[in-house]
DNA sequence: CTGCATGCAAACTTTTTGCAAAATC
DNA sequence: GATTTTGCAAAAAGTTTGCATGCAG
């Protein structure tokens, strides 16, 4: 997996690429690169738990980093604008739902959907 | 839409369910239906905001009825299980990122991923 | 009637796979 | 050298669209 790094890198910055569009990424610099190797990578990267997909409302399929910090998803559903942000009480999610219905949380996905302050 | 009362009810029975699994729920009862008037009419639910669909670990897209219960998803990464449950604090988030993100919530989707109690 | 929803087939888009060549260890 | 990863091309999924027909208001 030589594509490894540089696609968690790209979607270290805080974004929310298609596969198409981190392919157009990489190929700037990796002329030969085929979208079956950036397929084969991030697949491997997602089962991995570094980086994960979500439906976008737009009906796209994006991928992010798994970073350190727990974060969670606004979209707005007008212009497709992605903030994040920290939602702290998140994390007792784990603790209480492993004590309460003994399920074994090993990530989330929080997807919020609404109207950012631009499109209101 | 003459399929979107069937579709809305079938998923409105705690189901997650593809494209492909709508249609042959349908089929039994419309031979004549094809897969374009699903896709047709699922869209459109969608986007009215009577279904929702979501990205399964397995890669699927699925899709399930946004009943007035505002539930949450768990989902096992080992079997695929989708347990429902009902976090009633998430409501207070309406609120709160509207009053300090100006962030106006129309709705919302967590998904919770890990382990069942039959997959630890 | 008039207009929107449907079926069908074809066109796309997205994702996966087989295999030989290339890179990695 | 043996093993893993890549490119390419082809195939398989998944989704959308044009158009003539049928159903609903």
């Amino acid at each position: 997996m030589r594509y490894r790094k540089q696609i968690v890198s790209l979607l270290a910055g805080q974004r929310h690429l298609r596969v198409e569009e981190i392919f157009n990424a990489l190929k700037a610099e990796y002329a030969l690169l085929s979208m079956a190797t950036v397929y084969r990578n991030v697949k491997q990267l997602e089962q991995g738990g570094e980086i994960w997909g979500f439906l976008h409302p737009d009906g796209s399929v994006r991928y992010e980093g798994v970073n350190d910090q727990a974060h969670q998803h606004l979209v707005c559903e007008q212009c497709g604008l992605i903030t994040e942000v920290a939602l702290g009480f998140i994390e007792d999610l784990y603790v209480s739902l492993k004590e309460k219905t003994n399920f074994h949380l090993h990530t989330h996905r929080l997807l919020m959907i609404g109207r950012c302050v631009n499109c209101q």
